[in-house]
RNA sequence: GAUUUGUUAGCUCAGUCGGUAGAGCAUUUGCCUUUUAAGCAAAGGGUCCCGGGUUCGAAUCCCGGACAAAUCACCA
């Protein structure tokens, strides 16, 4: 497939060439040593300008200024950009000034990657810079990169198109520097998650992303075909039931930042592909796990952000610890007052009626107390506040509560107004599990079909005894973009799930070869602006010899001028549709 | 899935009432030895997202479609 370049890609193209011809390898195989970065320049010079007489450097080209002899330009590493200063009889003390003259000012491009060697000044205009002795192409660019500049803050030209920062999230790193903070925040968000878990000797664990039954929580499964087996997998919705089987094999505290999959909407809270957090502790109970959390939660917004305190969408959230607890049902009182404690199913249901909520024949209690809590309460709880003691019929995982059998230990942490984890006190009773999991049957029978599915062999292991065991799971993107300001997943996402670009297929001389074209004139047709065979063929071939003869005479070609009967001859021959 | 908004040069965006498609940056050429959103002078660069319709004439109006964003629905 020949590609239809831009202008400035054929001039970066033909950069290339030029630079073959000169002996240049522009993707060499070499390591190019480094002795600095951006940053450690700019931070250290000042204090000790003699560190840095002799060093060398490698980045990107993000701006030239280019005169005379002399030019400058901005390298950007990994750490920061740093300007550099070409000086034309500096970097060509010999008679052969081609590498400045030729390589520097005409052959390099706004964002070709460069090594450089030289010292560290200070310009006139204050500016600590590198004065290059040699410089090295390390690899040339072909694309030209989105234009964004920028002058006491105020930037010009962002790149912002959301669209595009995604499908090339390459592109955004490498010209939108906020981009970088962000991801890099999330990995110190995970690392000093993962710090506390090892502190307390807790075993990071990998369980099956393939299961055989989806099972942990209810959520549709996007659904694969093992060949070999000739059985269907699905890929996991959660990990719950295989940390639980680590526990009842002898773990005291297994956890896994594992990517869960569910295949439903798509939104700015919720990607196709997500991490989450579990971890499960043998022999501790929903109220140990409520001060394991919240210590855990006040100690990573303290190392990732210095303080205790975060800022989203203008709302300030403060995770000093203690964190608000109520129990849901409290909540529900407070909020709608209504007290439901209790209450059958068929007065839950009046209930939402005259909250204005709509229900459906599905759902069970489970389904309405939450859809009340989820309408009239959720969006209250902007501070960290712990929503407590769910009813049974919502958690067909969890313990019941010790001093009502109705409600479960269960708690949810909900952060302005979203939930952002989800612990319990674990079922471990086998025989009630069972239950449970029938209970959840029934509701799939009556069409909800988020319940779930009955994990046999999860039972058998129980069956076999699991220590009391309390488990928490964190949405780490959401928790995230707390910790980022960001209001969307995709940001915190590098690659956030999008529906698939549609290429414009690009036509090929060969297309018009393939119909009996010249190969001189079969290029022209395509600048000439026919864009497919098709229409080629569609037109008149008074009109073509027009055009083609018009363009020919514009353009200057060195060609014979096209003649009638050779247009008849192209729009008479069959396509030849095989490649 | 619904509604709204958007899609114009490599990038960011204008485009009046339907009448030959524009700017800044970027690119090319020339000048310039410490510039910095470098400057000065000139030039080139377009499938106006795609497909239909109305019209003498459509970037512009109408219909359909693609993609994106926002809001909603869905989402223990």
């Amino acid at each position: 497939m020949s590609l239809i370049l831009s202008e400035q890609e054929l001039v970066r193209r033909n950069a290339l060439t030029e630079l073959y011809q000169l002996g240049i390898n522009p993707y060499p195989p070499e390591a190019y040593e480094v002795s600095a970065s951006a940053e450690n320049i700019l931070l250290e010079f000042e204090a000790n300008p003699e560190k840095f007489q002799e060093i060398s450097i490698a980045g990107r080209i993000m701006s030239r200024r280019i005169m005379g002899a002399a030019s400058f330009c901005e390298l950007q590493d990994s750490s920061g950009r740093i300007q550099l200063y070409f000086k034309r009889d500096d970097l060509c003390p010999g008679e052969d000034k081609t590498l400045y003259n030729t390589v520097v000012k005409r052959l390099l491009d706004i964002g070709d990657i460069i090594g450089v060697t030289g010292f560290v000044f200070k310009t006139q205009m204050g500016e600590i810079t590198i004065h290059v002795k040699t410089m090295t192409v390390l690899s040339k660019s072909l694309r030209p990169l989105p234009i964004v500049k920028e002058k006491e803050g105020q930037v010009y030209d962002a790149f912002t198109d959301a669209e595009q920062r995604y499908r090339m999230r390459y592109v955004d790193l490498i010209v939108n520097d906020s981009v970088k903070e962000t991801f890099i925040r999330r990995t110190k968000v995970i690392n000093s998650m993962r710090n506390f878990f090892n502190e307390q000797g807790y075993l990071e664990v990998e369980t099956p992303i393939l299961q055989p039954i989806p099972g942990g929580a209810a959520a549709r499964p996007f659904i694969t075909h093992h060949n070999a087996l000739d059985i269907p997998l699905y890929l996991r919705v959660a990990n719950e039931l295989y940390l639980k089987r680590l526990i009842v094999g002898g773990f005291d505290g297994v956890y896994e930042f594992a990517k869960d999959f569910r295949n439903e909407g798509m939104d700015r809270t919720h990607n196709p592909e997500f991490t989450v957090l579990e971890i499960y502790v043998a022999y501790k109970d929903y109220l140990w796990m409520m001060d394991f959390t919240e210590a855990m939660l006040e100690r990573v917004v303290k190392e990732v952000t210095g303080g205790t305190k975060v800022i989203v969408n203008g709302t300030e959230i403060d995770f000093q610890r203690p964190f608000k607890r109520i129990a849901i049902l409290d909540a529900i009182h407070e909020h709608t007052g209504f007290d439901v404690a209790g209450m059958p199913e068929n007065e839950l249901r009046e209930v939402c009626k005259k909250l204005g909520l709509e229900t459906d024949p599905s759902m069970g209690r489970g389904k309405l107390i939450d859809e009340i809590f989820g309408e009239k309460c959720e969006s209250h709880y902007v501070q960290p506040t712990f929503i407590t003691d769910y009813p049974v019929e919502m958690s067909p995982l969890c313990k019941r509560h010790r001093l009502n059998p109705d409600l479960t230990e269960r708690f949810e942490l909900m952060i302005n107004g979203k939930e952002i984890a989800n612990a319990y006190t674990e079922l471990n009773d086998p025989i009630d599990q069972r239950a449970r999991f029938e209970e959840q049957m029934s509701l799939s029978e009556r069409g909800d079909n988020e319940a779930m599915f009955i994990d046999q062999d999860f039972l058998r292991a129980l069956e076999f005894g699991m220590p009391p065991t309390s488990g928490m799971g964190i949405g780490i993107d959401r928790l995230v973009m707390l910790l980022t300001g960001q209001t969307s997943i995709q940001e915190v996402l590098f690659f956030p799930q999008m529906r698939p670009e549609r290429i414009r297929k690009a036509l090929s001389p060969q297309d018009f070869i393939r119909i009996g074209v010249s190969e001189a004139w079969a290029e022209h047709l395509i600048k000439a602006g026919y864009t497919s065979v098709e229409a080629f063929k569609d037109e008149k071939a008074a009109v073509i010899q027009q055009k083609l003869n018009g363009y020919r005479k514009k353009n200057k070609l060195d060609l014979p001028a096209v003649q009638m009967d050779e247009i008849e001859r192209w729009l008479t021959t069959p396509e030849n549709t095989a490649k």
